[in-house]
DNA sequence: AGCACGCCGACT
DNA sequence: GTCGGCGTGCTC
């Protein structure tokens, strides 16, 4: 028997699989999936099964025997195995680094190089040298020591080790190892007939009480139990316990544990709550697909408190009654204890969950559990996705257009598609939910022009539960405020709203709208922004240069003093704080308790937990933060919630920013008046008639829909046009400009063969027209410009059509890295991009 | 990624 | 004449 080995070597000419022989001892354990030790070339590595062979014509001469296989169980099931291959190809990827994604961190490679005493026969006159001697008789006493001790102990460059190496006197031996291993504790065993132990009793010395207490115990609970547990239940040292089984009373060996980060909590169990009307429609549709073991793609737009989280459960309990699994995604953020307490109060044990809060040893476990069939659900963060499970029946992706979904580094891939991916394998439903959903989501819900079946179906679900009404959104135009002579950065209507919270002893959430790095120069005078006139994206200020440019096309114009539009010299350069606004609550209001959520306060491990856990107990009467408090949160004090800048985010240099503005609006207005009392919210802005403003404060999103992609239509952008986004880096400009360049140039000569037909690839792509285009954006720079002394340029990809872009840009690609990697020229290829940054 | 093989400058 | 620079190519 051969396997197809993928090997741990993220480089070109490594990413295809290379030939291995299966030694017949190890042939039961080799799967396809497994994860295997090989010599590859003058070392070892770790590889992956991707196939299994017979013996057949190939040349058998050249092959080397697998050394190791490294779990018991395979790791990657074969449908895995197959994704990771749809990754590299979709994405632009390693195969390796794609199956090692779907991996948890324990089970990356570590290598080690071992020493011991080879041939001593050999040249012996390198002996004469004392250094030597040294050498050879600590690895004499040793036996094997680790290379790297041998190097510390030793000082020295190597060379002394090196000699003895390839003399033949010492031996190198490679290994592979995990970074992580299960945790093991000693446990004690009773031996399997119960009466020895009451004769062990009559057998010991009268004075040996200790001893005897703890053979008593046993015989009432005649059972294993963890040493440690055994010594707090019996008040004994380990001693004791150990003398016993040296007598050998009892038995004491290592066994595996989970470490399990959720032990000594019990979570209350619930039981399914009544659904309302809308509830029980959309369950029916979902439940049916889950029966029928139809593969579809639902798309659940609930507004905010519409009880999204139930339907869930009661869909999983469906899929679970029909003997199959379920996967749920949650955006990191919003993964908090009372999420976890949900899911593991209706399923129980039945739950594994999986975020980045876990240590690396934790993480593994409840992995783990997974691949020992001991669990049928998982929730968890973007890279659950990929959850071992064999017969997922249901994947649900909770506010489905997060874009914390998509991976920053490579394979970037976006588990929304990953999930439709897998569920296609599995005849599985896929449930994508949210308040509001992504246009990429939306879009496919609808009726394209010739009339073929939408990919997704669209679920609505228009109403709170319990009948609790939306809150009233009011909209505060911050240039009357400034024409009125407030220059604060609260509106008199929020100010005012906050006071009376104040006294009446209700909370507040306040949303500081800022992102990126990227600032923008208005005038705060009528709101006039400068845009790029060929790309309809805010043009961004180079402090530099003093000059404001387009990151998508390189257009540039000369920083302005004065408002192109009004004439007006209040132009202000954006990007304010959250400490600012902290500092003038306390100002404003002399005693207010604010909490500050934002990247500085909740990089500790627990923090972002604690904030909440505070204002939920009342400790503070404002929350203030950015994008974090927007999401997810429950507080059945919070009446009020005030948006200080909601423009900020508007007018980023990004094709999606009015989407983000209205979603980010929309969710964070979703955060008051939940429960009884009602909800107030303020919105400031200095464009208060942006469609996204307006929208959000009418509770329209699928206006907003509308407006939003008869715009994108007409720009080209996604979801009517896919993006491929490519950044180069050196460390030299003119280099750099050069390869980026041809690049552009390769690209396009390719795709004019590809087409067969000379193609103005500049012309306007008409959206009605059947076959495929592209058109390339740049090279310019990157809006970062220069990261670790790297200087950075990018282009964008817009294509219509099948995936034969990214095959295109993938050869492209491959191209460029064959003439370009003695340059030390990075590319780096991001498909379906969620930042142009 | 590593590592060996191989073809041209500055030294005993 | 040799030691060593890192360009090129291979790893089942």
């Amino acid at each position: 028997m051969y396997a197809k080995v993928i090997v741990d070597v993220p480089a070109k000419q490594t990413n295809r699989a290379f030939d291995y022989e299966i030694p017949a001892a190890l042939r039961k354990w080799v799967e396809v999936g497994s994860r295997v030790g090989v010599p590859f070339g003058p070392r070892v590595l770790q590889g992956f099964v991707v196939e299994l062979l017979e013996e057949t014509q190939m040349d058998t001469k050249r092959v080397k025997p697998i050394q190791s296989v490294l779990d018991l169980v395979p790791p990657l099931t074969e449908e895995l195995v197959g994704l990771g291959r749809w990754l590299s190809r979709m994405y632009l990827c390693h195969e390796v680094t794609a199956l090692q994604a779907m991996l948890p961190a324990a089970l990356k490679a570590k290598y080690e190089r071992a020493i011991s005493l080879g041939d001593e026969s050999g040249e012996q006159s390198l002996l004469d040298l004392p250094d030597l001697q040294e050498i050879v008789a600590f690895v004499r006493a040793k036996g094997t020591v680790p290379m790297e001790t041998l190097m510390e102990r030793f000082e020295n460059d190597g060379s002394l080790i090196k000699q003895l190496l390839s003399s033949g006197i010492l031996m190198e031996a490679q290994m592979v190892k995990d970074r992580m291993t299960a945790k093991k504790a000693l446990t004690v065993f009773p031996p399997a007939d119960g009466r020895s132990l009451e004769e062990a009793v009559g057998m010991l010395p009268a004075r040996a009480n200790k001893q005897q207490d703890v053979l008593r115990y046993l015989i009432e609970h005649p059972h294993a139990i963890r040493l440690t547990e055994l010594m707090e239940a019996v008040q004994v040292g380990a001693g004791t316990v150990k003398s016993l089984a040296d007598r050998g009373w009892i038995e004491l060996r290592e066994v595996e544990v989970m470490r399990d980060p959720y032990a000594g909590r019990s979570f209350a169990r619930t039981k399914p709550l009544p659904l309302t009307e809308e509830q029980s429609s959309v369950f029916g549709e979902i439940r049916s697909a889950v029966a029928e073991r139809r593969h579809e793609v639902f798309l659940l737009h609930g507004v905010t408190g519409s009880g999204k989280t139930e339907v869930y459960l009661q869909s999983i309990q469906e899929c679970l009654d029909q003997g199959r699994e379920a996967i749920v995604l949650v955006p990191e953020i919003s993964l908090t204890p009372q999420m976890v307490e949900r899911f593991k109060g209706r399923f129980g044990d039945l739950v594994a969950v999986l975020h980045s809060r876990l240590s690396n040893g934790e993480r593994y476990d409840e992995w783990r559990k997974i691949t020992r069939k001991q669990v049928k659900v998982v929730i968890g963060a973007r890279s659950a996705i990929f959850a071992p499970f064999t017969q997922i029946g249901l994947i649900i992706i909770d506010e489905e257009h997060e874009s914390s979904y998509k991976q920053e580094e490579s394979p970037k891939y976006h588990a929304r598609d990953v999930s439709v991916e897998r569920a296609k394998q599995h005849n599985a439903a896929v449930v994508l939910g949210s308040a509001t959903p992504s246009l990429e989501s939306i879009q496919k819900t609808m009726r394209t022009g010739n009339g073929e079946k939408p990919p997704y179906r669209l679920l609505t679900m228009k109403e709170r539960v319990a009948g609790r009404p939306l809150p009233t959104v009011s909209i505060v135009d911050m240039r009357e405020e400034l024409k009125n002579g407030n220059r604060s950065m609260f509106s008199k209507s929020l100010y005012k709203a906050i006071e009376e919270r104040l006294q009446k002893k209700e909370q507040t959430v306040l949303l500081l709208n800022r992102r990126g790095y990227a600032t923008f120069v208005m005038c705060r005078t009528c709101g006039f922004v400068s845009t790029c006139p060929h790309c309809d994206i805010s043009l961004t200020y180079h402090q530099s240069s003093r000059m404001l440019r387009c990151h998508y096309c390189g257009y540039a114009e000369r920083e302005v003093k004065q408002c192109p539009n009004c004439s007006s010299e209040h132009i202000r350069h954006f990007g304010t704080g959250t400490q600012r606004v902290e500092e003038e609550l306390g100002k404003l209001f002399p005693g207010i308790r604010v909490i500050r959520m934002d990247v500085d306060t909740t990089t500790e491990k627990g923090s972002h937990e604690k904030w909440l856990t505070m204002f939920r107990d009342k400790q503070a009467d404002v929350l203030l933060g950015t994008q974090m408090v927007a999401k997810g949160l429950d507080f059945p004090d919070v009446t009020l919630v005030g948006v200080i800048a909601a423009d900020t985010v508007l007018n980023l240099p990004d094709f999606r920013s009015a989407e983000r503005t209205f979603q980010l609006l929309t969710q964070v207005a979703g955060r008051a008046g939940r429960h009884e009392k009602l909800g107030e919210v303020f919105v400031q802005t200095y464009t208060p008639e942006h469609y996204s403003v307006q929208c959000a404060s009418r509770h329209d999103y699928m206006a907003f829909a509308r407006h939003e992609l008869d715009i994108r239509a007409n720009l080209d952008y996604p979801p009517y046009h896919r993006l491929i986004l490519i950044t180069f880096s050196h460390e030299e400009v003119p280099l750099l400009v050069r390869s980026a360049e041809a690049f552009v140039t390769r690209l396009k000569e390719l795709a004019q063969e590809q087409m067969n037909r000379p193609v103005d690839l500049f012309s306007n792509m008409e959206p009605s027209s059947e076959s495929f285009s592209m058109d390339v954006l740049g090279p310019v720079a990157s809006p970062i410009s220069r990261i670790k002394d790297r200087y950075r340029f990018q282009c964008v990809v817009k294509y219509r059509g099948e995936a034969q872009a990214s095959e295109l840009v993938g050869r492209t690609a491959q191209w460029f890295e064959e003439r370009s990697a003695k340059e030390k020229l990075q590319i780096s290829v991001d498909v379906d991009p969620q930042f142009l940054m």
